[in-house]
Formats: C-alpha cells, sequence, structure tokens
DNA sequence: CTGAAAGCGCTTACAG
DNA sequence: CTGAAAGCGCTTACAG
C-alpha cells in the first residue's frame, strides 16, 4: 500500500502553497509559468493522482449519475445504458447501474442525479423520498396512464401509439387476428393492453379476451403494470418477462386460437413464448407470426429474429443522461419530449 | 432545492456539540441516553441524512466496488454482477459497473477496488498503472496462458478442463466429430483451442485446422485472446459475440463438414451461429447439435435452450466480490481459488 | 502573481 | 459523559 501522494507534497517539494498547485492542476487563476511547469513536473514524477472524493466533497459535484433500474437481465435496459454512456461522456459524467438499490440506498450512493427506467418507479420515489430528500431526477416513460411527477423532466416512448403502429404492420402483411400476450391482466389499465383491445375490439366482438394471453392465472403473485407504485412491494424484485412469455404460449395453445400472429409485451416475453412454441412443434413464422416490443439486443441475437417496435434505444438512453446532467447544471431544459419510433423488421413475421 | 442539513444543524438544535450527534449517529463511543433520544428525534424531524461524500473522505472508503467489464450485452457478466451484489450486500458494499471507462478514468471513479472481469485486463491494468497507482484488484480468471499479476488475487474457472469435459459429454452422446467455433485465429493460444486440438488430433489427424470454425480470416481486426493485454488496442473496444458467431456459421456451411457437434466459444457465439443455420435451414439439434460455454441467462432464454458448461455464475460473481472486499479490508485471503463446473443440459445436443 | 485562511461534512483521539 | 480541535484532500475568495 503506497503512501498517497497529495497536493501537499507537491507543495512542499516545488517550494509554493497548495492554492498554487491546485490552480496549477486546474488550469484556473495566474500561476508564474515557470512555478506552473515545475509543479506538473514534480506532480508526474510523483504519480500524483487526485482525489474524487475530496473533489466532489468540495465541490458538490460527483460527476457521476445514476440509472436506477432493477432488470439488468432485459437487454432493452442495456441498449439503453449504452445509450447513457455515451450522452453522459460529452459532460465529463459517468453513469452507474447498481441492480438492486432500495430506495433506501440511494442516499448512500455519490451521484448528482437519477434516471428512473420508468414512470411508476419515478412516482413512487417521488412520493415516498421527493419530500425529504431532494436529488435531481428525469424519467424514461412509457405514457402509461401514471402520473409521473412534476419536478420529474420525461422522455416519452408512447407504446399506445405503437402498439397501434405494429397492428397496423401486421395487418398490411395480411394479418386479421392478432393476440396480445401481456405479464399484466386483462383488467389492467396500460397502454400496450388499452391500444391492442381498441384496435381489435370490432375483430374479435365478444371473444376479445379470449385472444388476450394474460397469464396472471398462472402466476403466484398477481403483478399490474404499476406495480411498482405500491408501496408494500419489494422492490429488489426483478421480473423475469422470459418466463411469463412461456406462460402465455402454453395458455396460447391450450385455447386452440385462430389467431396468425402474437403481439408480446416485449423481446424477452417474445423469447420465452417462442422458445416454448417452437418446444411444441410450432415453427415461427411460418406457423405463427410473433411481433413485440423493445427491439433490444436480445432479440435480434435470437433465432428467429424477432420483429419489433421501439425508439432508437441507444438514443433514448443517450438523451435521458444528457436531459438530467443539463438538469443538474440548472440549464433550461424540456420538461416533456417523445422519442420516434421505428419497425425493426426481423424474421419473425410472415405475410399471409 | 432544499438546504443541506448538516449533524452541525442538529447539534444546535439539540444543543450539543457535532461530535455528540456523531457520536449518536453511528451509535459509538459514549452519549447520555436522554440526549441520544432528543438527537435520534431532531435528526427524524429535520429529514437528516448523511453525506456519503464526508464520510468517504473521512473515512478513506467509499464502500464501493468496480465491476471493470466492457461487455455488458454478454449475459455472463450480468449473470457475474448479479452474484456481485449479493455478495457485496453482506458487506455494506455496492458494486458498480461501467460500460466505458479507460484505465484513466478508474482514478476519478470512487470506489475502493476493482473486479477485473478477466486476467488479461487484469494484467494490462497491473502493468500500465499498478505500479503508480494502488487500488485494490481481483480478477476473475480463465486459466489461459495469460500472467496474472502477483499482487491481484485470482478465481479460476479453468475452461481447458471444462472443454474436456464438454467433449467427452459429446462423445458419450456418441458424437466423434466434434467442431469448434472461435473468435480467435487456430494459431491463438487459449485454454478452450488448446484442449479442443489436443482432444481432436487424433480424429481428425491432417484435417483438424479444417475443423476449426476460425472466424479471423473474415474480420476486418484480428482479435487474439489476449486482445486487452496488447496497449495500442484501445478498451472501449466491445466484442461482437454474437455477430462472429454467425460468420463461423457461414464458415461451416462453406466447408461441408461432415461433424455431427459443433462447440462454440460462449452462449453469445452460439446464439448468432445457430440463429444463421437456422436461416440456411439447418435444425438445431435434429441436423446438428450445438454446444458451448457460459451457461449463460441468454443461453437459457435461446430457442433451442442452449447446452453450455460453466461455473455456477452468481456464485462466481459472489466469490469474487467477498474475495476483493475482504482484501481491502486487510483480512486473510487466499490468492487462488478454482470454482467448480457442470454441464447444463439444454435443448441443442441430440445423442446421435 | 501568491499564500494564509476558511470551508465542504464528517470522525475521532484527547483533555477535561 | 462531553466538546474543542485537528484532520480527511481539495477549492476559492481575498488580502497582500
Amino acid at each position: 500500500m503506497e503512501q498517497k501522494v497529495t497536493r501537499k507534497d507537491i507543495a512542499k517539494l516545488a517550494g509554493v502553497s497548495v492554492s498554487v498547485v491546485s490552480r496549477t492542476l486546474n488550469n484556473s487563476g495566474y500561476v508564474a509559468e515557470e512555478k506552473k511547469k515545475r509543479i506538473l513536473e514534480i506532480a508526474n514524477d510523483l504519480h500524483y493522482v487526485p482525489h474524487p472524493v475530496a473533489m466532489s466533497l468540495q465541490q458538490a459535484r460527483t460527476k457521476q449519475i445514476l440509472f436506477y433500474c432493477k432488470d439488468l437481465h432485459n437487454a432493452f435496459n442495456i441498449d439503453l445504458y449504452t445509450g447513457m454512456l455515451e450522452g453522459a461522456k460529452d459532460y465529463g459524467y459517468m453513469v452507474l447501474i447498481n441492480g438492486n438499490l432500495e430506495f433506501d440506498d440511494i442516499r448512500n450512493t455519490m451521484v448528482d442525479g437519477i434516471i428512473f427506467q420508468n414512470e411508476a418507479l419515478a412516482s413512487r420515489y417521488a412520493k415516498e423520498y421527493g419530500k425529504n430528500y431532494y436529488m435531481p431526477a428525469v424519467t424514461a416513460s412509457f405514457g402509461e396512464p401514471v402520473d409521473p411527477p412534476k419536478a420529474v423532466p420525461v422522455i416519452e416512448w408512447d407504446v399506445s401509439e405503437s402498439m397501434d403502429k405494429a397492428i397496423a404492420y401486421l395487418r398490411k402483411k395480411g394479418h386479421r387476428k392478432i393476440a396480445y400476450a401481456s405479464p399484466y391482466p386483462y383488467s389492467d389499465n396500460n397502454g400496450r393492453s388499452n391500444s391492442w383491445k381498441r384496435n381489435m375490439r370490432y375483430v374479435f366482438r365478444d371473444t376479445l379476451e379470449n385472444y388476450y394471453l394474460d397469464i396472471s392465472s398462472l402466476t403466484e403473485q398477481k403483478y399490474s403494470s404499476t406495480y411498482w407504485l405500491d408501496e408494500r412491494s419489494r422492490l429488489s424484485h426483478e421480473e423475469t418477462f422470459y418466463d411469463k412469455g412461456g406462460l402465455a404460449a402454453d395458455i396460447f395453445l391450450g385455447r386452440k386460437l385462430d389467431a396468425t400472429a402474437i403481439l408480446c409485451f416485449n423481446d424477452e416475453f417474445a423469447a420465452g413464448l417462442i422458445q416454448r412454441l417452437e418446444k411444441r412443434g410450432y415453427r415461427i413464422p411460418e406457423d405463427l407470426s410473433v411481433m413485440s416490443f423493445d427491439a433490444s439486443f436480445h432479440g435480434r441475437s435470437f433465432s428467429p429474429i424477432i420483429t419489433s417496435i421501439a425508439p432508437d434505444n441507444k438514443k433514448f438512453g443517450s438523451d435521458l443522461a444528457t436531459l438530467l446532467i443539463r438538469y443538474i447544471n440548472g440549464e433550461k431544459i424540456s420538461y416533456f419530449t417523445r422519442q420516434p419510433v421505428h419497425i425493426r423488421e426481423g424474421e419473425s413475421v410472415k405475410a399471409v
């Protein structure tokens, strides 16, 4: 364990005060040229490295932000994160993830702000902590019927609109009977479900519910889409969309539905669903088309490549990071913007 | 922006000194019972939260460690990370990942130590920075022929031995001609390749090289397995095993090999390979068996589930984290241990 | 152009 | 049992 070299050591060797050393190292304020040179040399010789914690304390800035996100096995979130890293880099900021933070842990984390993965998380955070503990935050939003807290700027992916587009896309491919597979109950009030119901009502009439592959009857715990809002719920829970996709396949097979396409909640979910269907002898897309949301790395590296709708995830992440940093810096920002969306065509949808 | 509440504020209101407040809050040293109570009450009323940066500075401990890992889209690494979180939690430590850190950035990160994802990274780090900058570190190792630096404790997954086991497993399933698909050149000196060659030499004789699916001829950049050791190489590079798997499939098809099974470098690689093979009309495992390394979440959520060999990844991660923390704490630790390995049977291998 | 001083928020040996 | 004091490593107005 080497002795830590400090600005004091450099000052002593250079025969100046710490102030001068600091000014030199930070390139701020006046320092005589020769002294500057000598100080830099000594710093180099001593292998001086600044102490980030001390600087943070003094400047009241850690230059770190946190991506608050529970599900790291969801490639969509990693896509976002990758984008955040890029966006933050330009501002000299680092982005941290920590997979199992309870809200209480956040205050022990050395960050200047938080990016929430969804509006329900942000909302709950604001309710539980917002009043007593100030920390700049922004959130990704999916246009769900949850009031995001006023003080938290939002960048939205409007999943309802995406559902409309996805259905329009499948229709253009000749599909009429399109089922929807969701981790949330039929009665749940969320963007994708509502939009699917609205679009399919006049196709399925009174059998509508039958084409909604509702796995909640098969799982022990019933999660609504606003799960995070429930203050009794533990935050360390990780949603396993992949496992739920398998259950949705079972339901589909059990009901012997005549749908020619299934829309899935997201790529993880679709992966689980397709895997189960193929195990039961189905071929995708020959026997059945599957489409989903997120256009994640996982969906792309799946076989077949999953046709999926989403924003540019990296850009989404990058925008979130820069929004937060500009917010932290006190710049003028928009409190609400939307990400454009597009369809990533894969191999899981066939024209009929 | 609320005014930050400090221990000073509490002291003033309670009519005591900051020392007493600190002792109360930290539950250390003597404090009169009634005072203790009052201080706690006031702290609560004021919604006091300790300043982690200040505490870190004073205690010379951030209670944070870093998982230095570039490829977050590789589910194996996320598996490890998940385990680290669990292991570190018991010690009150947080584990951070940051996907695009150059070595130079590490010194700006507020952590007490580092976990390197592989021995080549650890080795390069030690060479470039180890002398001038002290930071406790441990590393995962894969038994590759790279000398991990002496000061860095190692936990190893012996991939050579795993290759032996994987081949034995496939042989028991009746496979004799087993190809190997790797991101690294045939000439590269690494555990998996060496072990495969050793095992297959007497099966393939002078056609051995033909069954080594070497994608390096198809890629612009030639990476050896010790890529990270090359100081000219940028660290921000992300390996795309998935894409390379597709290339390996092309080679396999081009050579019209009579192998009945392909061993893949890892699950990401296998995913890319299978995806491409299926696109070309192959069915896995009906037409061809595929097996790989890592037993990651990705391989499990793939279709077919990829048969794969690996340690218990979460335990691997957890062990790395606790090893590092105990190292930081100055406890006596083992500088070298090995993780036991097992085969996760999936759906991608068939008996012939 | 320079340096002594106060301060960021906390801790901890030490004298009382 | 308590509090003044020095200190963690750095920054920055301010007086010279």
